[in-house]
DNA sequence: CAGAACCGAGAGCGGTGCTCTCGTTTCGTT
DNA sequence: AACGAAACGAGAGCACCGCTCTCGGTTCTG
């Protein structure tokens, strides 16, 4: 909206510049100090400037954090896309461990960015419209990996619990941004991983339990065996 | 260790009455503003007293949110085990049912207060060791529940997966914790359900996904009535 | 070439957590 | 009963925060 499609004028170049400059400064400091101790000020004295210039770029620290938002949404969908990609197409169980461990992987790198993601909101904030779609890219990934299993018929072990006529409603709003067919009893199983998920990597780097008790890695990766076995990716 | 066991004079009482009306406030601004911004003054301006008295009673604003903290465990503790005590002891799947949705329930009445106890950790706040045991009464009601349906050897359906060594080296000490004898593809199973239920109300309260198009009130339950079907509840 | 648009800097507003000092009150001890 | 110590509340102040406004200078555009 704001920012010209192509830059026109020397202006236009150094406006894009610092605009990449100061989200890359903010970055920089999402990797020591949490989303919500985000300062401006900070880092308008490291880029050497005043603070007041940098609400020539972003209007407002929520603006910034919404900015920083997409681009860690889209940067753990590229690592997440990138790891699934790796794996032959064929192998369904492989493609989900490497999409669930390059998750985790990325999440134990880069925390405050994960806790930005997946963590508590921050003030009273509302995520705006622009973030839904670099949002659902990580989801995207392993709900295709559902619909190529269900595309090749691979079966579900037992036991098949009835869906209720409710479920099956709410389900359906999911099916259709998913776009391909999905089995009820399939995509329960796949809507039921997917807070495992987040549930366990948000546990572990929160350290809400078990700190310094359980093995996170091993029962990370017996967690994902599981839930492959539980989706008939093996 | 600061507070008398029992208080002896005049100056002892209105401490504590003071402290548990700093407390109290703090808690209530939490129902509107979350944990990021409780504000040691606004509690202060609240009580019509300077904000540094507030420091005779909390040295600082972590220690204030430590004992909220802590507040919060218990009540949502209180809340889960009332719930789960409600139900006649032999109905594991609604035992179960209760606890589960107790917590649910806590937790979208009190959004702030969830958001403290299992979102993004507050700044570089490390939660010291007094928090620790309020905050497995939750997980302890649920692995009771483990632990019983273990006790009675009620068995659990199909497949039953191989545990790896490494992973049950690193729920041994999860089992030691319980003090009860769990078995092991029971444990893991259970291992799995916790984050799976953190995660899902996780996910719904703090909107990262599904807004407006999930009906979170269906998909919990059958959520639950899943878990209660692969733990051998019912 | 003039006007408009944009820019960075600085001052300033109201807010924060927290510290220090000061005069007062209360307590335990002699 | 009196004294010293400890605790107390209030206020000023420090360094920080997000954000706004104004002002002089640059750059683009018609």
């Amino acid at each position: 909206m704001s920012t010209p499609s192509a830059p026109r004028t020397a202006r236009d170049f150094a406006r894009i510049e610092l605009t990449r400059l100061i989200l890359a400064n903010a970055r920089a400091q999402l990797a020591e100090v949490g989303p919500g101790e985000l300062s401006v000020r900070q880092i308008a004295r490291e880029l050497g400037m005043a603070s007041s210039a940098v609400y020539r770029y972003f209007p407002s620290r929520d603006h910034l954090i919404t900015a920083l938002l997409i681009e860690c949404y889209d940067e753990s969908g590229e690592a997440v896309e990138a790891a699934e990609r790796a794996v032959p197409k064929a192998q369904l169980a492989r493609r989900w461990g490497a999409t669930a461990h390059a998750l985790r992987d990325w999440a134990l790198v880069n925390r405050h960015e994960y806790a930005l993601l997946y963590g508590s909101p921050v003030p009273g904030y509302a995520a705006p419209q622009d973030t839904i779609g670099p949002a659902a890219r990580v989801p995207a990934v392993f709900l295709g990996l559902v619909a190529d299993a269900e595309e090749r018929g691979v079966p579900l072990p037992s036991p098949h619990a009835p869906v209720p006529r409710k479920e099956k409603a709410s389900l359906a709003p999911i099916a259709d941004m998913v776009g391909r067919p999905i089995g009820d009893e399939r995509l329960v199983r796949a809507m039921m991983t997917w807070p495992l998920l987040v549930g366990q990597i948000s546990l572990e780097l929160f350290g809400h339990l078990y700190r310094g008790v359980l093995d996170y890695d091993a029962h990370f990766a017996h967690l994902v065996d599981r839930a492959a076995l539980d989706l008939g990716f093996r």
